[in-house]
DNA sequence: CTGTTTATGTCAGTGTTGTTGACACTCCAA
DNA sequence: TTGGAGTGTCAACAACACTGACATAAACAG
């Protein structure tokens, strides 16, 4: 909980920093940041006439290996419809492949193939070159601010997904 | 820098937050944050008939009282068409009015109605509980290390807008 | 075995938000 | 007066989300 450490104020618990002005210049980071975060793959995916929800498609499988459509709708956050016109046109390109589970035969694990990794390779180098360069101005102490918050923001099963992908890898 | 490490070089700080999995997590972290980041507007929005994309104008009409078609368009980063259906629907909607510039007739300034800040309160006090309950459980060393990152992660030119608005409110 | 649930895929329709391109109008400034 | 900037509108289109309905196959429960 909050007690104020950190402040450069005196005297009790200093909560400047949960004024509505702070909170607002919160959102407005946000919403320029993600911008910022989006924007180089974005423009990699436009030459290929893919757009974002091929590139989330994409990133998670590349995450966790073998995971079932069901998984990587719960991870993503749509509907089936919406997922399997993204996983189709993947499929039919050749990124990803789809096969039936050993265990149980309705479900399709998903693996990116040759070609799959290499387009997840170019995206994620953009990406993660951003990210890279922020981190590095931002220094260490920062980035462990920036995780913290981002965490708490999460809703609570996406804070679930996440802390899994972090440490198990599926 | 494929190296697969980020890390140092030799003998000083340890880089190990520059790693890729660190980066990789970072990616995540603002991917899962965002949906939490949009999720209570977006549930009030359905209710209305109105998107993201009247929420944001929303909210920077209500920030920038007065700001010109032209500088919503570079601070929204769309096209005018796009914007201008949004603003269609909240000038006939009764939430936001046009006035002919007094200087320059040709220049619209935009201005939230009584209704229009109801809207935006709603909206804004949905998306602030959360960002008030993020910053209080990560405390305010957490809070600078956010927005430090976010800053360092934005385009120069959205930095700019943010860094203005923050400063100056235009 | 039968009936139900689960996992997946697909078809059809709809809505929001974004894009280009084209065109018109107003107004300012040179 | 002409050129350009700011604005608004129309049309067409694409990406990506949604709902609803239906089909198939496999697993499971009785």
């Amino acid at each position: 909980m909050a007690d104020g450490r950190g402040s450069s104020t005196s005297g009790g618990e200093s909560l400047l920093f949960l004024t509505d002005e702070q909170l607002r210049q919160g959102t407005e980071a946000m919403f320029f940041a993600y911008r910022g975060f989006t924007a180089d793959p974005d423009r990699i995916l436009v030459d290929l006439a893919y757009g974002r929800a091929h590139h989330r498609a994409v990133h998670f499988i590349n995450r966790a290996p073998g995971t079932t459509v069901n998984n990587l709708l719960n991870i993503l956050g749509v509907t089936k419809q919406s997922l399997n016109r993204v996983l189709r046109t993947l499929i039919s390109d050749g990124l990803v492949i789809s096969k039936v589970g050993r265990n149980d035969k309705r479900e399709r694990h998903l693996y990116l193939t040759d070609d799959g990794h290499a387009l997840e390779q170019k995206l994620s180098n953009a990406q993660r070159a951003r990210m890279r360069a922020a981190f590095r101005d931002a220094g260490p102490d920062a980035v462990a601010g920036f995780r913290t918050v981002l965490e708490a923001m999460m809703d609570p099963e996406m804070r679930q997904s996440y802390t899994r992908l972090k440490e198990t890898g599926t």
